[in-house]
DNA sequence: GTATGTGCAAAGTATTTGCCCCAGA
DNA sequence: TCTGGGGCAAATACTTTGCACATAC
């Protein structure tokens, strides 16, 4: 996965302008938002989100709330479930893609860098199951190092 | 997968059976659920589950979570994402694996019936990430046949 | 100027806990 | 009998909506 030129994996300014092509209006809040999700790079919650600083003097958790929900009805951010009682938001790359290594103990997320293995399965479910519009999320859990002890 | 004779995935007998070695006592509410839950075959919310009619006449909510959450932690439930704001629940068998096929716009949940193509990834994440007590869950989501009119 | 975006407050929905009674072993 | 299980009601958490105002375009 390539990097941008700030070292994300996802460039808030490619968001921002695929945001701007879908009609969506350039705000502070949505500014601040896609610029906090860039830099933290991992899937937050939204009550995690509304307390980056950055974003915090910026909007309420009604305006972040209905702006995940408007980028994710563009395919610009993605929902997750990891098992939280919060879902969580990540950005969406076109063909972009992550696994995720879940602890059960702490709930940390950390990205798996590797090839999924998923897509020659989900090719085939394509072709046999007469669903469309397929993508997939792969989540391992386990317990990390910290809370091994 | 196997069947049991009564052509679930997973037999109820069983799961009580090891219900028993693990300490809970053998209660309605518990053989209710527990039938309730393989004879479905597919992961419910506790809301659906509540309202089975082998089951609500046994035991209200409270007591229903509570059971979830004590064979959860005895690893004879499992408790999925699957991406609504419910969570989920299905009976877990050792070394039992389910990969699942869901409608984005309905929610209708399928089991996959292939070999799980992750096996080989986890294995490997075992060995490099630190991480123990591993297990997976793998959800490829989509648009059913139904609901692409 | 107009449609979209925002904030505050209030309503849902799902989950979780307290407390006391009931029942399995 | 003694401990785990169950019921009811209340508390949490997180999400979602209504409505009036502000702002991007």
């Amino acid at each position: 996965m390539d990097r941008c030129e700030h070292g994300h994996y996802v460039c808030a300014d490619t968001i921002l302008a695929r945001a701007k092509e879908s009609g969506l209006r350039k705000t502070k809040a949505l500014e601040a938002v896609v610029e906090a999700m860039a830099a933290a790079g991992t899937p937050m919650p939204l009550s995690e989100l509304e307390k980056v600083p950055s974003v915090a003097g910026i909007c309420d958790r009604t305006t972040l709330f209905r702006l995940l929900n408007r980028l994710g009805e563009h395919g610009l951010v993605r929902r997750l479930g990891l098992h939280e009682r919060a879902a969580f938001f990540t950005l969406a790359m076109p063909g972009g893609h992550h696994d995720y290594l879940i602890c059960k103990e702490c709930g940390s997320v950390e990205l798996l860098k590797v090839d999924c293995p998923v897509r020659e399965l989900e090719n085939e479910v394509a072709k046999t199951s007469g669903y469309t519009q397929l993508y997939h999320e792969l989540e391992i859990y386990g317990v990390c190092p910290n809370c091994n002890d």
